[in-house]
DNA sequence: TTTTGAAAGTGGTCTGACCACTCATGTTCT
DNA sequence: AGAACATGAGTGGTCAGACCACTTTCAAAA
């Protein structure tokens, strides 16, 4: 019977400390002496959980300041992840299928409310596409993610985004301008069916067009 | 002039080295002693870089056996995450949304796989409705989420279901048969939108029925 | 008043020491 | 010979203490 590894009681220690203590992020939580007195553990026990919350980007780490609570503004984690997890074809393919399905969902959110179907800044998009303005591909699905009003989806989302290579990173080229139009229109009059499905389309198509420009970092 | 962190450099140092000696999934990597040696760092280093590497699930320590790179690709970072992302975002009702999320997709997956679709145990709930016997709501949804094939989406919806509580918990009652059964024929004739509708609906009245168990902690 | 610099506090790293556990090897007993 | 046992080497888990590099603070000096 293997004893459960203390380090990951701490990660959990610390993590309800934090909602006890009602840190916020930004805000710092106690120095690794301090809580390896509370916690009564060794210090190196305590600095092995702050790690791998560090590499999470849960945490941030100043050395001479201390240790806070991270925005979740962070990426570090992310390429060291993505060698890792994201060689496996299946785990890829599973991190693009469930963005996928919140991108869709934030569309048909979308859609089915007057509110935000009928925001200027869809038509915004849509005239800039007009003028031959381009954008990030991200900056609209991001729209699209927060404007479906529910932030838990968000986040996961933003965390599978930074988990899902960059078919997404670039700006949008002239073939696409007539799929992301098709989109627009839909969901200015609330067409959920169509604006999912013209969403499909356009995602499907950048994964096809990302797979035969392959790079190494 | 901050120094970058070394424990970063290791995990970097770490994952070259198992693709040079070409370690796979499974395989044994060098003990903690002799990566330190090799690497020119002290153990406690080496720990807090593999600690990280485990708490996202790509590597496995077994105490006197030594450390092995992970066999399944199990995506734990979304474990540890949901336990900050939730933290703040208290919302129930995005948990509950987002679950919502992953189970009409879940669905919908199934309806346009003629396999999925076709599978025996959709009768065998079917049987089991009409004979009078009962199952839990949960276990009808994880079905549905296991045979959607997206196994990141079922993590997902795992952690939400634990987080999300009560309607899913009981057993149905007659008032949902008529419900679940539509559900299971749409399934079976593979009509997607005519599933995701009923399921929608079912889902709806679930919540409907327990709207006044409310927690915060 | 402004400047300076010493001290305290913090994270970063290393060392050496135990402990608990696994496994292979050798030894003893039957 | 075969089986049960004992031992020791190797490994991860944890701890304590020691420096180092850095930041902040604040009292002393200019």
């Amino acid at each position: 019977m293997n004893q459960p590894k203390r380090y990951l009681d701490i990660v959990l220690d610390i993590r309800k400390m934090i909602s006890q203590e009602n840190i916020r992020p930004g805000d710092r939580i106690p120095s690794e002496r301090e809580l390896a007195e509370t916690l009564k553990v060794g210090r190196s026990t305590i600095r092995e959980a702050l790690r791998s919350l560090e590499l999470l980007g849960l945490i941030e780490t100043r050395r001479g300041e201390g240790t806070f609570l991270s925005d979740h503004r962070n990426h570090r984690l992310v390429e060291v992840l993505s060698t890792f997890i994201l060689q496996d074809n299946q785990s890829q393919r599973d991190v693009q299928e469930t963005r996928k399905i919140h991108e869709l969902s934030a569309i048909r959110a979308i859609c089915q409310n007057e509110v935000s179907s009928q925001l200027p800044v869809w038509d915004s998009f849509s005239r800039q596409i007009d003028e031959g303005e381009t954008f990030l591909r991200e900056d609209f699905m991001r729209e699209l993610l927060v404007l479906s009003g529910n932030r838990l989806s968000l986040k996961i989302w933003i965390l599978l985004a930074q988990y899902s290579g960059n078919p997404y990173k670039g700006r949008i080229t002239t073939d696409e301008t007539a799929m992301i139009k098709n989109i627009l229109a839909a969901i200015m009059r609330q067409d959920a069916d169509k604006a999912a499905s013209g969403l499909t389309l356009w995602i499907d198509w950048l994964q096809k067009e990302s797979t035969e420009d392959d790079h190494d970092t």
